[in-house]
DNA sequence: AAATAAAAGTCAAAGAAGGTCAAATTATTT
DNA sequence: AAATAATTTGACCTTCTTTGACTTTTATTT
């Protein structure tokens, strides 16, 4: 049952939606201990949900006294996350692939969860039926119209 | 001699009918072990008898922790709409007679303008690369996903 | 300045799910 | 009875999470 992962998550973004600044300063070690999880666990969390992609910024200092920074970017750090996904999603993509950024629009809404769910959708691969090697290639085309439509 | 597969679709609709919001989360081999059957046994239940054709949605996660989750579309008020753009999609469409389903999708109310502009980007021509003789179809399984999606 | 302690980082292996596909079997139609 | 369709099974695949041993960086003591 629930992953201790998708706790720590929600245990974050709390954290962040009470802040100030939407900043938050976390100690690795505290807050392994205070989830009895290892201390890599809280590193496996923010590579997974809290990465640029996400729509988070993270900066962190080694040493006595370190710390992790969480800070959660807002629109106006958004120019220039079309370009980065359409580089991202260049000529192919995998259908997990394809989810997840469009998981990552609706968590910075850009997108509604309406409009995420159609995106899913469009993507999904009983839908486009065709050989394996050009699959990806049209979930690619598909993707970027889509996406140019609303952010283009 | 009553198929295993049947119990199962019956077990898991009652399942359904007793949950808030339509809405059930299981654990395929848990289900499996329940049933005494293979896991895969599970996943063809899902596809023969809870795909969007059925009424039903699909959402699943693998990993520690995974699970699948099956949701009862609603159709409500919109049950003919439904029904109609089945029968009228069916297995293929041109771009044309897309776009008119959407636009007048849109002018009942049932989609918002970006949504309506997002899935004429998904149906367009030029995401989909393929023999003109799938071509229609391939869109046409885009935009009934896509419409199963809302719906839901 | 060197040694020590206190953080955080990395990476790979193991574990925990669910997915796919095709062969074998069983039911149903013709 | 033969042909076709639906179901069952199992071997193998992919994804996601957890854990832990080892590394690197920085601050504090000696």
């Amino acid at each position: 049952m629930a992953r201790i992962s998708d706790v720590i998550e929600v245990f974050l973004k709390e954290l962040i939606s009470d802040s100030k600044n939407r900043t938050i300063e976390i100690q690795r070690n505290e807050l392994a201990k205070y989830f009895d999880c290892s201390p890599s666990q809280i590193n496996y969390v923010l590579t997974t949900r809290f990465d640029y992609v996400h729509g988070y910024y993270i900066e962190s200092q080694r040493g006595g006294g370190g710390y992790i920074k969480i800070k959660k970017l807002t629109m106006d750090h958004r120019d220039g996350i079309y370009a980065i996904l359409l580089k991202e999603i260049a000529n192919g993509i995998t259908k997990m692939k394809g989810n997840k950024l469009i998981v990552s629009l609706q968590e910075r809404g850009v997108i509604s969860e309406r409009e995420a769910k159609i995106m899913k959708a469009a993507i999904d691969d009983t839908a486009i039926i065709s050989p394996l090697n050009i699959k990806d290639e049209i979930r690619a085309n598909i993707l970027k119209n889509m996406l140019a439509a609303v952010l283009g």
